[in-house]
DNA sequence: TTACGAATTGAAGAATTAAGCAATTTGACA
DNA sequence: TGTCAAATTGCTTAATTCTTCAATTCGTAA
């Protein structure tokens, strides 16, 4: 297996790693949304958003349309639904580990 | 929706945006692996993969277990599979994608 | 005990990345 | 044309992350 293409899925991962861009991510899972709209619903900077945006779509996750006075920002492709949904569950599974730690942990405390 | 959550998802993401800890896991999808194997597999230098080892192990994706003189590592949910599987579907439309901009643009400097 | 291999840790410098503010572009409309 | 709102860009500072090297821990066997 070649080697620059676990680099290529670093920096995608990479590209996700940031929380206004995952939040994007789960905005648009839902359809196209205007940056007003983003940005409302964010509740970051314009110019952050913007920053997180550009990054999306450099890495070709995103897709922008100018539509008159406002841009228009969409998935490129509707499978990051799944990978939202595994990074849920692997998380989900992650926490819970979390919680069973701080449940043993209290129950020493008790004993 | 509260926001420390897109925070741990970010987080998450990052913990998987490296090529060196998308190996590991890669590796691991078939079964727990001492370092000795992954080292061999990986060739980078000992103390690199211990150190993406470590923030693997923090972040709590991969367990190590100590036998004799030697470390396994081992997947703690085998859903990281799932969610290599969505990533590589992903990255294979957008990689789809610059290929058919790249034969548009050949086209264009054919025309 | 001493020594050796396996693996980890700590620390320092280089390189990336994020956040905020000012300045700029672009389209809509008086 | 001039102006206003939407969105982006450029730039600077602060914070993170990566890589490498030296030192350390842990287990095994002489």
């Amino acid at each position: 297996m070649p080697v620059p293409l676990h680099q290529a899925k670093a920096e995608f991962f990479r590209t996700l790693g940031h929380p206004v861009r995952v939040r994007v991510l789960e905005l648009l899972q839902d359809g196209p949304l205007p940056v007003r709209d983003l940005l409302s619903a964010i509740g970051v900077e314009a110019s952050n958003l913007s920053q997180q945006l550009a990054v999306l779509r450099r890495a070709g996750i995103v897709t922008a349309t100018r539509e008159g006075a406002t841009v228009v920002y969409a998935l490129s492709t509707p499978d990051v639904a799944d990978l939202m949904f595994a990074a849920r569950s692997i998380l989900a599974e992650l926490l819970a580990g979390q919680g069973e730690l701080l449940a043993e942990l209290r129950a020493e405390a008790r004993g």
